[in-house]
DNA sequence: TTATAATGTGACTAATAAGTCATATGACCT
DNA sequence: AGGTCATATGACTTATTAGTCACATTATAA
């Protein structure tokens, strides 16, 4: 947590903080970003940086919990009559709110990426441990509803299945951003129906393929 | 590629600086590994690395280079009458090979993984460029051959589901090495049987399930 | 106005990094 | 023995890092 002294600054200087801190923890690997950089963009001293934070981690931990903020008031926000949907309107609506986030706001959606890919066990175990959250816990949560409501299959594992959901929503946003033109919505829905198509049904050649 | 002063040298030699360098890039994100390390742990001068190498990326790319190496022999080993087998028996093969190849060879298999987890794409574009393999092409081939056999789903994006199987392939590892014990066999070939049938089946309850 | 507390500052230290270079060693050939 | 060439060396340079500290400035209160 930043000190008290942090808060104690005009908005408008902790705002140059924050945003400082953003860019860096956007473009680089957390081990690469550097407190040198942060203060000269923000255009404070360095002794200040050490009146506001305890260290770069302090910061770091800051601007992730931001971010998971402001990602779940997106969501929310997105996704509102969430009790009235099936589970894969559900997912559909989780995972196109998913690439509208990160073209909303891309550097806390950078920030993320690189935190969740990050291979620090430590950090992240620190990070989740003082947040509540782990986007984990919700799919397990849907998953159980939706077997409860009968529209999933009640012998897949749930736990493996959350995994793999939490592994997708990942993976499906970087997939369209590397190859596919993100401000498209048409082709966002496209291929967000395609991977439904694929976690509903699965692969393999059935009879089970034609209802929606 | 290594200059040719560094293949000149006896071979023992040649293996403490390849040892150290597995070492160093298995245990730190690429950016945070250290030359000074890697010659101090392989007994060698400053002057001496930068004789054998233009720099720390060229020693990178060899190590990596053998990783891939090293994994296509172990796959091609375990997985031999690969033609004779259906779609859903090979992507099984390749998965219990693949966690298996964590266990042969942990070092070379985290080096792996932080390549392919890691956001610097230039120089992963870098890498790729010189080497043809990348899974995901292997994952379109089978993924054809499994449509024309009659075994998959005709309706499904090619390309899409290749990424996602790629991205599955480590994700499925990983997921087991975080929540299991991956000495024990028996264990990993259910959860991999999970994932393969969530792969063939999808999650949807459906009258498709039961058959193998 | 004076005293006290809060905030701001940047030069400095101690590590560490990548990369260079003049010099040294030793093997092989003539 | 003398000469040539590949290899080995580590002190040195330059850059960068995180973090500290004595001091300066500004704000608040008496």
């Amino acid at each position: 947590m930043p000190k008290q002294t942090f808060f104690n600054l005009a908005e408008e200087k902790q705002q140059r903080v924050i945003a400082a801190g953003k860019k860096e923890f956007a473009a680089h690997p957390y081990s690469k970003t550097s407190i040198n950089r942060i203060i000269e963009k923000a255009d404070i001293s360095k002794g200040s940086f050490y009146q506001y934070f305890d260290n770069k981690k302090d910061l770091y931990k800051y601007i992730i919990e931001k971010a998971s903020e402001e990602k779940m008031k997106f969501l929310n926000q997105k996704i509102k009559d969430y009790r009235e949907l099936t589970f894969f309107e559900l997912l559909r609506e989780l995972f196109v709110a998913g690439i509208q986030f990160k073209n909303a706001y891309p550097e806390f959606s950078e920030i993320g990426d690189r935190f969740l890919a990050g291979r620090n066990e430590a950090l992240k175990e620190e990070i989740y441990s003082e947040s509540k959250p782990k986007s984990n816990e919700f799919f397990v949560k849907i998953i159980r509803e939706g077997i409860a409501k009968g529209e999933l299959d009640p012998d897949i594992d749930i736990k493996f299945t959350a995994y793999m959901l939490t592994d997708f929503s990942i993976s499906i946003v970087s997939y369209f951003f590397e190859n596919h033109n993100p401000e498209d919505l048409e082709e966002i829905m496209n291929y967000v129906d395609k991977m439904l198509y694929i976690m509903k049904n699965g692969i393999s050649r059935g009879e089970n393929n034609g209802f929606s």
